[in-house]
DNA sequence: ATCTAATATGCTCAATATGAGTATAAGGAA
DNA sequence: TTCCTTATACTCATATTGAGCATATTAGAT
């Protein structure tokens, strides 16, 4: 074959020999399910040494790719996942591919550049009989100002919008204060812009540039700032913006893809199903609609069943009706109004 | 430090033998503009081992990740572009990370494994003054059967569906052909299914899977089949995969968020506009909603001025709304319906 | 000057969709 | 029975959308 005359016929091709440093591809797994109206990731404890003490952190499920042994991306992330936590995963999609540089300070200048690409799995929660090293948490522990299932989170107004005052007028040109200020309104959705409630990572990375996250401190050797307790469990190297990012993947991707049922039992009340959405969206919803919404929209077909445990009238028990990849173009739950308004 | 030794040593071992084969992460650019009417992606020239002939074949700029010299996969993407097409890109967004085995037949069992991080750029068209292996080529030249704007491409039903049609009744078993029936009547818009814009890839792989596109049949070094001349364009390597997970991406995206302005010149006409959107989108839109969709929707705003050149009723001219990303909080040309229903 | 073709822009109107309820049904427990 | 609870059904004002018709303003032909 050509194979070894490869290098010098495409001579023309930017190549640079073989000096090329090595470069290293991590697969990272964001494995969600949602159980009990709390959304939970799978994390595994991790040794991480940029976080002050050394001591273990919360991580995802991770290993590096191995050209000799997975197939694809996706098939390698599979086993790693499977050998980590136990789980056969089914639904996964890519969600990006992380590469900053020196993400493992570790590694330092010299050593390999880690990239990461990183995907999102869901699942039915189910009993974990992996190594033992594996936990279900719910993923507001990570992101608390992202619930808004009972009302604005006084956390942001209480701490996290007084201490981005602060970084807001650190620029010393006023037209580095004004694209701050607009950043951090849009973001939080102060001063009438609207809470967007995929904007996940938007946010996570204001507090970390305002230095208000754990790792922000820590990637660069300073103290963890004492808002930075508030302001979420943190997790090892860039694991919680790998999780912010897939946050707002599946809170927009509900929208107009039915893969809520990726996380739903075959079968469900419409109130179960309500549940999970404002789990995973962080916000209530106006039931009457979210229930006109889904059936009209032909996301659901009654079964004929009905579930008595519910503590009042028994609740028709529906399953997803796949017929509507068919009949729709953007098929999902295009969230009616949140319950009710509430002041940003 | 350890990055000389790490080169030499890696010079003078093979890389077959090294404990973890290496891997090699591409960095591909899909630069897209629009002008009159059409939209144009930037190409390079490129000999293509894997074509019938071994001919050049069109290629998205690319290059590969330096890591001594890249700080981030994206400045490593931009210095790629700059240099094989002298563009300096503005906004720039990560598309996805393909990583298919042997993508490069020439590497063969032995060689590196090559992952490339997709990008997806948008500029205004613009004179090329690179190394002149640049093109601007329409992008319905790759993919003949995306364009609907003047009804649904003959392509579709005098070619496609037929060729398919055999392929449909490969499987042995029957629930085989129902998946397969499915898929395609889903991904081309048959049976009372609509069309939906976006679901670009999952044609082109369809099309691939059923070894109807030029590509499909070289990568297995089968001849490429009479069809194939018909359906649009060939690329090299899974280039032209990659071309319609951007092509899909940007259909969606122009509908929640105002990327469409960084293809247009600061003042625009809304005609000038329209016309953008739909020669992205590939159909044709209502002009009178249109405009009011996107003035009521407050992306635009008039500026007073009027194009003089439109060969009627001089046309105001419009220029983005900055202040709607604080307003809105998913502002994009919300696509009314299609100027006229035509039949699947 | 008048007419015509080509755009641009304005306005209407019926059909849907949405937001926010009120009303009724069907269980269990006191 | 009477509450309490949850489920499900209906209502109604308002907003958004799809599809046209109508008018304005230009250039060029007659």
């Amino acid at each position: 074959m050509a194979t070894h005359n490869a290098a010098s016929e495409s001579a023309r091709l930017p190549r640079k020999s073989a000096a090329t440093p090595s470069v290293v591809v991590g697969l990272n797994a964001v494995i969600v399910a949602v159980t009990d109206e709390v959304p939970r990731v799978l994390t595994v404890s991790r040794t991480d040494h940029t976080l002050a003490g050394g001591g273990p952190a919360d991580a995802l499920p991770f290993g590096p790719l191995r050209p000799e042994q997975h197939h694809t991306l996706e098939r390698g992330l599979r086993s790693w996942a499977r050998q980590q936590t136990g789980i056969r995963l089914g639904y996964v999609e890519q969600l990006y591919t992380f590469g900053d540089r020196f993400r493992d300070p570790r590694a330092g200048q010299g050593g390999p550049w880690m990239i990461s690409v990183a995907y999102l799995a869901l699942v039915r929660e189910q009993q974990l009989t992996g190594s033992g090293e594996a936990h279900w948490r719910d993923w507001y522990d990570y992101f608390p100002w992202e619930d808004w299932r009972s009302g604005p989170p006084s956390l942001i107004s209480q701490t996290i919008t007084p201490a981005l005052e602060s970084w807001l007028i650190q620029p010393a040109d006023m037209p580095g204060k004004r694209v701050r200020r607009e950043r951090r309104d849009i973001a939080f959705g102060l001063h009438r812009t609207p809470w967007d409630t995929e904007r996940t990572l938007e946010r996570y990375e204001l507090l970390y540039e305002a230095r208000l996250v754990g790792e922000a401190a820590s990637d660069v050797g300073e103290p963890t700032p004492p808002e930075a307790a508030n302001l979420g469990r943190p997790m090892a190297l860039d694991h919680r913006r790998i999780l912010a990012t897939a946050l707002g993947r599946l809170r927009g991707k509900i929208k107009y893809r039915p893969v809520v049922f990726e996380l739903m039992p075959p079968v469900f009340t419409l109130s179960h199903l309500q549940r999970v959405v404002e789990a995973l969206a962080g916000i209530r919803l106006h039931k009457q609609n979210f229930r006109r919404l889904v059936e009209r929209g032909g996301l659901v077909e009654g079964t004929g069943h009905y579930d008595e445990e519910t503590g009042g009238r028994p609740a028709e028990l529906f399953a997803f009706r796949r017929e509507v990849l068919r009949e729709r173009a953007a098929p999902g739950v295009r969230l009616p109004g949140p319950q009710a308004r509430v002041q940003g």
